[in-house]
DNA sequence: ATAGGGTTAG
């Protein structure tokens, strides 16, 4: 270590003494650095001085290194103090909070209790905030008693906090956040506008226009809460009014534009927009482009990914995300490579989150090799992952090896969830293990303490259906503890159609009406069954009476992707350039497989 | 403390 000396020129300041400013000037803004190497720099300097159980520098390295999401630092910084302060605690609560580990956040509150240090409002703002992923509102209610007997309501940020993290609770959330709103003596516009916010979350969007009509002032927040409110509703023609009404537009208010327009399945609208737009971030891009992937129009995704990339953007781990999901969605197998192979140019190595997804649409793409091997190269895997490739596995008829998965990730020490066994009933399904079926299903409460939802009656009713165990479905779909809903009958019709049963396929249609009247796919369900037994009287009858009602069956399409780009097919199509050569190479393949014995199966 | 994009589910 550097010590002062006589011999040092006069003119300048000695090394010593920059160094130390330069150390003190590192410490002010620690608690904002996000480069992990300048922070360990500090640190060393920190220990060096022997201010590592300083109270004024402790809270920042904390603080430092949760941003860096080096959690077992900051927890070691905290456990060499001895005499703990609610500073303290509070850095090591909002720690927790922002590493998404909202459990330890409230172990640490316990354990400041046991200390007998007491909480301030801050505590409870962090507190709220771990909340907010839970969406559990016995939660939310502990920690309003909690603060009402502490009587820190005179501070805004904590009955704020409360009213968002209420809101976060789903339809009776909502009702506890209005209940505090309206006692609230004192508002200011984060009141207003986080109850405002809420009510668009809960759906209510007559009550939030009226709250935002009777707010005495209101700023940007308020207008783009209330504006994303109908856009999400795909009210587009009062979105764009509110929206070319307001006083100042940022890039949220756009985004939500460009994303109303893209969710209501207007791309032109949203291109549009998003080409006015006075300044993007990588948001309103990752609308954009995962907007075209997900209806196939992957050239165009292609072309708007390169932009992103040539402005200088990088794409976060949101923007990937939500394009690989998709290209999931339309088979855009080819896009999601082209995303694959940026992520691999550009960073060293990527979240579990991007890796799922990358699972996810390799897998639904079709091309299960590429997503074993994105699986087997994950240094750690969550559930999501499991569930993915269990997915992936099932639905491509390797039951076998969707039920090996899941015993090794049992092995693994993870806990199967309801999203596992609707994989484990489809992994059945598939490979026609009825029996197997049936054993996951009547022990899966008993065994992985999951309680059969809908979606797990659904699974067998399929499994039982196609199976040929009509008789066995309909008894369950008799027995459920729940309302069947239109994807039970719609699955039970699919097997009778599969087994040409017409009287059960009769009484299914009746009930699924009830469910979907104007569904036209279910009336040509029932009217294939009809042509399959030979019955053309009711085929007709079928038709005058979809007639009657106005149900009209669209054209079936399908699509193919060649050289980054979705073709798609209707029946009778002759707008693709090369049509009359697509169609004598149908024909041709026609006559070869009536040679070999095929018997073609037409719809009516 | 409040606003825009984000992985699994027939």
């Amino acid at each position: 270590m550097s010590k002062p000396t006589q011999m040092s020129a006069p003119m300048r300041a000695p090394a010593w003494v920059s160094t130390r400013r330069l150390f003190e000037q590192s410490l002010q803004d620690l608690h904002k650095c996000t480069k992990l190497n300048q922070i360990k720099e500090v640190h060393a300097q920190i220990i060096k001085r022997d201010l590592h159980r300083d109270l004024y520098v402790a809270p920042k390295l904390i603080s430092a290194f949760s941003l860096c999401h080096e959690m077992t630092l900051a927890v070691n910084v905290f456990n060499q103090i001895q005499d703990l302060n609610v500073h303290l605690y509070n850095n090591l609560i909002r720690a927790y909070v922002q590493n998404s580990q909202p459990s330890l956040a409230f172990a640490a509150f316990f354990d400041m209790q046991k200390n007998g240090v007491f909480a301030d409002n801050f505590t409870y703002t962090f507190l709220l905030k771990a909340c907010n992923g839970q969406a559990w509102l016995p939660l939310v209610q502990m920690m309003h008693s909690h603060v009402e007997k502490c009587g820190f309501f005179g501070d805004l940020f904590v009955p704020n906090s409360l009213i968002d993290s209420y809101s976060k609770c789903g339809l009776l959330g909502v009702n506890s956040a209005m209940k505090l709103f309206v006692t609230m003596d004192e508002k200011d516009i984060v009141s207003w506008n986080s109850m405002i916010g809420g009510l668009v979350k809960a759906g209510d969007l007559s009550a939030a226009r009226t709250l935002f009509d009777e707010m005495p002032v209101r700023d940007t927040v308020s207008w783009n809460t209330i504006l994303d409110g109908y856009a999400k509703a795909g009210e587009m023609n009062e979105a764009f009014e509110l929206f070319n009404k307001m006083p100042g537009r940022n890039v949220v208010s756009w985004s939500s534009m460009v994303s109303g327009y893209r969710k209501a399945g207007d791309m032109e609208m949203a291109k549009l927009l998003f080409d006015k737009m006075p300044v993007k971030n990588v948001i309103p891009w990752t609308i954009i482009i995962s907007g075209f992937a997900e209806k196939g129009l992957v050239k165009e995704a292609a072309r708007l990914y390169d932009q992103m990339e040539a402005t200088g953007l990088r794409p976060d781990d949101g923007t990937l995300i939500s394009i690989l999901a998709a290209c999931a969605e339309s088979g855009s197998l080819g896009l999601g490579k082209r995303v694959h192979a940026s992520i691999k140019m550009t960073r060293f190595k990527c979240s579990i989150n991007v890796s799922n997804a990358l699972v996810d649409m390799y897998a639904k793409c079709g091309s299960i090799d590429m997503a074993l091997s994105v699986f087997n190269g994950m240094h750690k895997r969550d559930l999501v992952t499991w569930n993915c490739m269990l997915q992936g596995l099932a639905m491509h008829g390797h039951g076998e090896q969707a039920l090996q998965l899941f015993s090794r990730m049992q092995d693994e020490g993870f806990k199967p969830d309801k999203v596992t066994l609707i994989g484990v009933l489809c992994a059945c399904t598939h490979a026609g293990y009825v029996d197997e079926g049936l054993c996951f299903f009547n022990t899966m409460e008993r065994d992985y303490g999951i309680v059969p939802h809908i979606e797990h009656y659904g699974c067998m009713i399929d499994l039982l259906g196609r199976g040929g165990h009509l008789k066995e479905a309909f008894r369950l779909v008799q027995s459920m503890p729940m309302e069947p809903n239109a994807v039970i009958w719609g699955t039970l019709l699919g097997a009778c159609r599969m087994h040409n049963a017409v009287e059960l396929a009769e009484v299914v249609l009746d009930r699924l009406v009830t469910h979907e009247p104007s569904e036209p796919g279910n009336f040509s369900m029932l009217s294939n069954i009809f042509a399959a037994a030979g019955d053309w009287n009711s085929v007709a009858n079928m038709r005058l009476q979809m007639k009657g009602t106005g149900v009209q069956k669209p054209s079936g399409a399908s699509s193919i992707e060649l050289d980054n780009e979705v073709h798609e097919f209707t029946v009778f199509d002759k707008s693709h350039p090369k049509s009359d050569t697509i169609y004598q190479m149908i024909d041709k393949l026609g006559h070869d497989l009536k040679k070999v014995g095929y018997v073609q199966q037409i719809d009516p």
